[in-house]
DNA sequence: GTATATTGTTAGTGCGACTAACGCAAGGGC
DNA sequence: GCCCTTGCGTTAGTCGCACTAACAATATAC
């Protein structure tokens, strides 16, 4: 318990965090997210593109076209918040919303040409972000950290805050 | 590719998400770290406490009586916001808060007894719901975790957003 | 045919990270 | 002594994201 203030000249907090926070799991995790976050929103901003514009393309090309509930479903997105990235994607081109003939409720939300190339180059971005992200894990490594993950996630399985990137 | 809107009975998005997102690792990252948030946030907001509150307190107990700015450096809160949580710590009286004679400038947070004591507590609930989070991994799986993620962030170094929990 | 549920949409809440700007005070050069 | 720079605490405000509430239109169940 040092008595004194410690003010050395310092940027980062790597050595000056303690080990009980700096190996707190849940706080490891949520830095580690927060740096992943930001280097693919960076990344993808870049291309003029969001995450959840992301998501929505890979749920249309797997899906095809598909209500917005549906995507709502299937991103995690919320279906209010799924309105403007149905319109960034409509006012960029890469998807069209028409209203569906079957069920007068609903839109339909179809890819278009242009969308799927988009979904292209943006498959090889993120790829590429991964790498950044994970630049310091050897190759069995990541798969490690990616399977002790996704068994968190299945483990504490109730719905949460799905981010996309 | 499935060509109909695919409208099953459905809750939680296990088996619905594709593998393309599933293990993209910046995204079982992202919501890892948001299951995790949310368990420790609750658990922390049932004793009245948040995760700055610990993580000033443990900055406090490392250091001893420090500037609201040391305590920013060390745990990554901005400074600007370090100010309400300061507020409430003292409201809850496990904090003072008075102004340095030697350098009018900073005030000199101390942690009062009454913290220590709530320290003693959160230390332990932490410990918890750090076993809560971790419970599908074995104790050698749960050291492999955050040793690859502490890896993760020290390479990515620089100032990004530090959940403290 | 009336109740109930679903869809798309708007508006709004709450929170966390982050910036801008402020008044004040300290320290260094000269 | 006086500038200039730098650090401090504080206020206010921005931005993005998760999430709720309510609504009108429509579909489905009874």
């Amino acid at each position: 318990m040092n008595p004194r203030s410690t003010d050395m000249p310092h940027t980062g907090d790597g050595p000056l965090t303690p080990d009980r926070l700096r190996r707190l799991p849940s706080r490891v995790l949520g830095i580690a997210a927060a740096h992943a976050d930001q280097l693919v929103s960076a990344g993808l901003a870049a291309a003029d593109a969001r995450k959840w514009h992301y998501a929505v393309l890979v749920a249309l090309h797997d899906l095809g076209p598909a209500s917005q509930a549906t995507l709502s479903r299937r991103t995690g997105i919320y279906r209010s918040d799924l309105v403007a990235v149905i319109n960034e994607l409509t006012s960029r081109g890469l998807v069209e919303r028409a209203p569906d003939p079957t069920d007068r409720r609903r839109n339909v939300i179809t890819m278009s040409p242009a969308g799927r190339g988009a979904l292209d180059r943006l498959d090889a971005l993120v790829a590429a972000l991964q790498d950044d992200l994970l630049a310091p894990l050897a190759e069995p490594e990541r798969e490690q950290l990616v399977e002790l993950l996704a068994r968190l996630v299945d483990h504490h399985g109730g719905r949460v805050a799905p981010p996309a990137g």
